[in-house]
RNA sequence: GGCGGAGUAGCUCAGCCGGUUAGAGCAGCGGAAUCAUAAUCCGCGUGUCGGGGGUUCGAGUCCCUCCUCCGCUACCA
């Protein structure tokens, strides 16, 4: 096996349904598990749900349930989520699990040894409705005198008994990290706006809470629960058996990749990798904040009666066109937006016309004009070039823009070079070849057997499944399908001497129907 | 308010340290081909590079200023 590879999603708050950006950052994280794998990595790919909180127990109570109950049945739609998209993860994290609390205290424990806990009073302007305490200078007055938060909810003075890490001394420690390590924080508007908010100087955390028992109990301190945060991010190290299991944490940990969402990018960045200083353990290889995905332009909401179920959306256009359209379509990192006519649009474009289409008439021709028989040939300097070109498409340009996960940016070059494989067909024009110099034209046709089956390895990690399919149909070995496989020179020879003939083939990439336009209620 | 980012063809965007006629994809128009999922290929873009000013032999690319939009500005996740 490879290199370790650890890649975690954050862990979902389930107090409601996945949402199209749940299943964006899954399926984000589950191509970069792939691609991984791909390159030859030994990947552990961790992903779970945040079940711990005000919130949930507010939530079960609406619903007279215990808290238990409702974590159960709603970490169940995300586990259903992921399954449904193909994600592969190896891990699914629930914090209520029992050796999350003992990490998570674990954890603690390691902190207070270090001195960087202490047991003080929280004072402040405390929203219960917002289950958060706001700034002096936050606090607006309202008209009748009283005092509002930013979000217009009443607060009260409040004072509470709290623990306290002191996150003030890690100032300077987290700016050198950000420093001598400028992948951190990514991308960097997100490690600007995290090193600018440092420089500023940080307050110590308030870390427990005594309003309520829904969460891991802090060691030792009766009726202490721990801050949302303490107990959310350990999951990365819990999943890894921490603290029992020394072996499996000194072989993954510290994660190559924590792949969040850009607004939690804040305690990845910087409360995070000050835990873990504290508790002498190693700090994260990287934080990579991805963007939103936007409806229309526009962020999804209740309100706006624009929800999207991702599994509805998967259903409709298929797994392998969504996680293709998502991957494609959004400059990895910025904010992204989507709709059915530009899933539709861009699916038919590159993935049925474009790249399907091309395997169905090679494959088509190679059935009906060969046979299907496949054997060795000279190659002219056409040939050679395309699959040059083909080659330097999959084997460096997109995964070298992978690895960056510049994912638009390596299938643009991906989709060069199946252009590239079109516009070879037409100038060789193999259906023309057949009455003039059927040696040719089986020249031209196997050349171009051999391009897909390079784009096909390459794309793999987006689309897995139409992946698998087309090279069960090109009849390429399971343990050939890798990055190592594109460097191979001899498998095509091994590929001719099974004999094994090409069937008829089927179609892999469907063309979409853009679906009628519901009536507006 | 402070800090930061963005404003380039109808749409989505590339344009690194300033340098030849500003690019790609999609859409649109014209043509070719007919093997294939009516799928492909070829050709066609005079855009005040947000407005104004400046530096320079030369600026989309640096500086100033104005306009518009966006992000961050600590304890819900």
């Amino acid at each position: 096996m490879g290199d370790p590879f650890y890649i975690t999603t954050a862990i979902s708050y389930p107090n409601g349904k996945p949402h199209i950006g749940h299943a964006y950052e899954a399926i984000a994280a589950d191509v970069i598990a792939r691609f991984q794998r791909l390159a030859g990595r030994e990947v552990r790919f961790q992903t779970g749900t945040d079940e711990h909180g005000l919130k949930m127990a507010q939530k079960a109570r609406e619903l007279d349930i215990t808290p238990r109950q409702l974590a159960d049945e709603m970490s169940q739609h995300f586990i259903d989520m992921c399954d449904a998209l193909n994600v592969s993860y190896d891990v699914f994290l629930r914090t209520t699990e029992d050796r999350h609390h003992a990490a998570t205290q674990e954890l603690w424990r390691r902190m207070e040894a270090a001195g960087d806990l202490y047991l003080d009073r929280y004072e402040g302007w405390y929203s219960v409705r917002d289950e958060a305490y706001y700034d002096e200078g936050e606090i607006v007055t309202g008209e009748g005198g009283e005092k509002l938060s930013p979000q217009g909810t009443p607060v009260e003075w409040t004072v509470e008994e709290s623990w306290f890490f002191r996150l003030s001394n890690y100032a300077e420690p987290l700016l050198a990290l950000y420093r001598d390590n400028p992948d951190f924080i990514q991308p960097d508007s997100r490690r600007n706006e995290v090193m600018r908010f440092v420089e500023g100087g940080l307050r110590d955390l308030s870390v427990s809470r005594t309003s309520f028992d829904w969460g891991v109990k802090v060691p030792g301190s009766d009726g202490h629960v721990m801050y949302v945060w303490v107990d959310a991010l350990t999951n990365y190290l819990t999943g890894l058996g921490f603290p029992d299991d020394q072996a499996a944490v000194d072989k993954w940990w510290p994660a190559d990749l924590h792949l969040i969402g850009k607004d939690i990018v804040r305690f990845h960045a910087v409360y995070w990798p000050a835990f873990l200083m504290s508790a002498g353990l190693p700090v994260p290889r990287q934080v990579f904040g991805h963007g939103f995905l936007l409806n229309r332009g526009q962020k999804e909401s209740k309100s706006l009666g624009n929800v999207t179920d991702p599994l509805a959306l998967a259903g409709q256009f298929g797994v392998d066109t969504l996680r293709y359209f998502l991957m494609r379509e959004v400059a990895f990192g910025q904010d992204g937006s989507y709709s059915p006519e530009a899933i539709v649009t861009r699916a038919n474009a590159e993935l049925a016309n474009s790249f399907g289409n091309l395997v169905q008439r090679v494959c088509s021709m190679i059935f009906k004009n060969m046979d299907g028989r496949l054997h060795t040939f000279a190659e002219t300097e056409a040939d050679q070039e395309l699959v040059s070109k083909v080659r330097t498409a999959c084997a460096l340009e997109l995964p070298q823009a992978f690895r960056e996960l510049n994912f638009s940016t390596g299938i643009e070059a991906w989709m060069r070079a199946v252009f590239a494989c079109n516009a070879y067909i037409d100038e060789q024009a193999p259906w023309a070849l057949k009455k003039t110099d059927p040696a040719r034209m089986d020249a031209v046709l196997l050349t171009l057997f051999m391009a897909i089956r390079d784009l096909t390895i390459a794309i793999s990690p987006v689309v897995p499944t139409a992946a698998a399919k087309v090279l069960d149909q090109l009849g390429i070995p399971a343990g050939e399908r890798d990055l190592a496989a594109l460097g191979d020179t001899e498998w095509f020879a091994r590929r001719v001497a099974t004999g094994e003939p090409l069937g008829q083939p089927s179609p892999a990439f469907p063309r979409l129907e853009l679906p009628a336009e519901d009536e507006p209620a």
